[in-house]
DNA sequence: GATGCCTGCCCTGTATACAAGTTGTATTCA
DNA sequence: TGAATACAACTTGTATACAGGGCAGGCATC
């Protein structure tokens, strides 16, 4: 077995999940996946459980993987917890971060901008992901950290779900300045700025899956009007 | 092996985190406790896995397994996470809860109780650890909760190290009132009380850790003045 | 014809043997 | 005498064989 087979493993399964190519719900095949990567079933299995713990996967007993679920209880739980783990990890990064760490933040920006010239939604998506995991990493807390990717895989596989070309053709470049708003902020180590920017962008965000008609009134009790 | 040896190992693992009897970066030893459970390695290390996942040990490659360090760093992200993050849970609970839910939060209560009255200081600690754990599955979210898990964890861990049966002798008392309180709000379904009375709980807690004399000032970059 | 049970196949879970890596120790050379 | 290195013992990581539980198809019964 190669050194990184394990790695190059767990890659493929996020990336899988996170791009949709994965759908939500379906079943994963140890053995399959097992002669794929050239890896033994035991440290497959154990691939599998870190990433159910992150959130990608979900493991029942003597029931076969599954990609996490993504339906109406999950999506109403995410717009509940979402807004205030942002705001909370974007202040947090404003007042920990460490100066060498801004460097890496601005090289998320400029792949994020790079992917928005291109034309691959999923390569936009996951340098977007990319750039607020940076910033989760500098707001440097352990206990926020499983919060926060676990909304962040979701989030992305909503963008991806409520994707719609025609649709709001500046919000990418209106999310593009946030993003260098947020940088901004976060360099000069303005914590208050930083969390009211996060809001500013999750509302954005908000604002383009709230052009979907949502199915059974689900708008309506997902908090996706105006407020906040 | 028996069905449940591995549910049992996984208990004692936790218990013996939970109440200090394993300190913070303890070396767990593989073989050893796989003959005490009659478990084999395999399944062990698939338990490890899990209790690392949610904050409980800490595994690196090719090392051997540790109890979750509780280091300074480690305090100063906790001190800034928990809480937010109590506050949030507490709201959620009084909003999402079921009523069929609140019966047991009682319960919880009626155990710490009865813990209060005993003279074991662990079973005092781990009934209110599962007392705060029963409002964070009423909150129903699973994004915040494996963050709530990580500050429960070493908040009781946390409060076996600054436990002092001398000093303040009435706390424990408030912090009953306050768990029935508590109760009350989220009974009531008043979201707005119940995230006010999780942050005087908070702030009694902190004045509990802040009777101690901090290593090198520790209490004042915790922000355990009296704020807040 | 539909429904409930039974049986066999397949997938998940576990044990064990083996490979690879790490750490402590002893020996050698500067 | 000190440090660096090579070696050995032990621990962790992986592969594979085996055991146990779930699911589907067929059969019997209502």
């Amino acid at each position: 077995m190669s050194p990184t087979a394990k790695q190059q493993l767990s890659d493929h399964i996020r990336f899988s999940v996170l791009s949709m190519h994965w759908a939500p719900g379906q079943d994963l095949d140890e053995s399959t996946l097992s002669v794929q990567f050239g890896v033994s079933r035991t440290p497959l299995r154990e691939v599998f459980r870190d990433l159910a713990a992150q959130g990608f996967l979900e493991l029942r007993a003597h029931r076969t993987a599954r990609v996490a679920e993504l339906g109406h209880q999950t999506l109403r739980e995410f717009f509940q917890a979402a807004p205030m783990i942002y705001a909370a990890i974007s202040r947090l990064a404003a007042e920990n971060r460490h100066a060498d760490q801004l460097a890496q933040l601005s090289e998320c920006q400029q792949r994020f901008q790079l992917a928005l010239a291109g034309s691959d939604p999923i390569a936009r998506a996951l340098a977007n992901h990319d750039f607020h995991r940076q910033i989760a990493v500098m707001a440097n807390n352990r206990y926020l950290l499983p919060s926060f990717d676990r909304l962040a895989i979701d989030h992305t596989r909503i963008g991806k779900t409520f994707y719609r070309a025609d649709a709001d053709r500046e919000s990418p470049q209106i999310a593009c300045q946030q993003h260098d708003d947020m940088i901004q902020a976060i360099t000069a180590q303005q914590g208050e700025r930083a969390g009211q920017l996060a809001i500013d962008h999750w509302n954005l965000s908000k604002h383009q899956f709230a052009q979907f008609v949502m199915p059974e009134g689900l708008s309506d009790s997902l908090g996706l009007g105006d407020n906040a």
